[in-house]
DNA sequence: ACACTATTGCAACTATGTTGCAAAATGTTA
DNA sequence: TAACATTTTGCAACATAGTTGCAATAGTGT
């Protein structure tokens, strides 16, 4: 694990620190997307804020992680799988929001539909949430 | 304009205020989303930013208005059609946001296309944000 | 016009996010 | 591995967004 992150980090042309490696740490520890929150949690009393914050735009900056829209306009971040770089995201994968769980994942493997567009219209990117009840959830209840 | 915004909140058994004409007036005015700053800027000085918050909150109550989630965040209202009412808003349209002139639009005659779920999920709301640019700034530019 | 109810404004508060700057940690080179 | 240049961090202060309780005000039905 500790490897892992710090040949991601190093991939990444970014320096070797204690609050970077903490935060990468939740996202791997976690298989669902994470608010600022759920990572000041995770991490405690250990950084700033405002570390926080800068980190987490460092990774978004660098590929490594990206944002997530949800219909309650909260933030937030997931890991980046495989094909994204710094400044080039692919993330044209449909993300999901448990109304049970009230998680957020990637469904990596679910593309996003094209969708026709009226005359004049030219569409660069495209964002698709969904909302309803996960494997999870429906599995255990 | 006065007497089709009475009538809608006559109709959503809303006793006409002031500050509801206004912020009514707004989204007539305006074809496109808008922001809370947007509609505070609107109706100026006369009303508290308060006051700004829970009539848009009451306005989403009742159907009058749904809001639109963007990937930055930022939280947009739009007026809904015919077809919402009070606890239940069908706004399965795909929403655009123009990278040009920076405007949200509802295409309400788009409708978000079926995407198909791995085992286990149900989907039950689905939201689509397309970015790109408008037919208005396709047009001049 | 009156009384009842809903709505508004104010003040205070919480949460979220940003910026500048000095101190500390990291990486590099000798 | 010691010294230096460069990044990164923490702090403080600030900015913006949104919420709540309560008293004052405005709207509605009779």
């Amino acid at each position: 694990m500790e490897q892992k992150i710090i040949d991601l980090l190093k991939r990444s042309n970014l320096s070797i620190t204690d609050s970077r490696k903490k935060i990468l740490e939740s996202f791997f520890e976690e298989d669902s997307a994470l608010a600022h929150a759920d990572i000041e949690d995770h991490v405690g009393e250990d950084f700033d804020r405002v570390t926080i914050y800068r980190t987490l735009q460092t990774f978004v900056d660098k590929g490594i992680i990206h944002t997530i829209p949800t219909p309650d306009n909260a933030v937030l971040y997931a890991l980046c799988k495989d094909s994204c770089s710094a400044g080039h995201h692919h993330d044209n994968h449909v993300h999901f929001i448990c109304d049970n769980c009230n998680k957020t994942f990637c469904l990596e493997h679910v593309v996003v539909p094209a969708v026709h567009m009226p005359v004049g219209f030219a569409a660069s990117q495209i964002d698709m949430v969904v909302s309803g009840i996960c494997n999870y959830c429906n599995a255990t209840t």
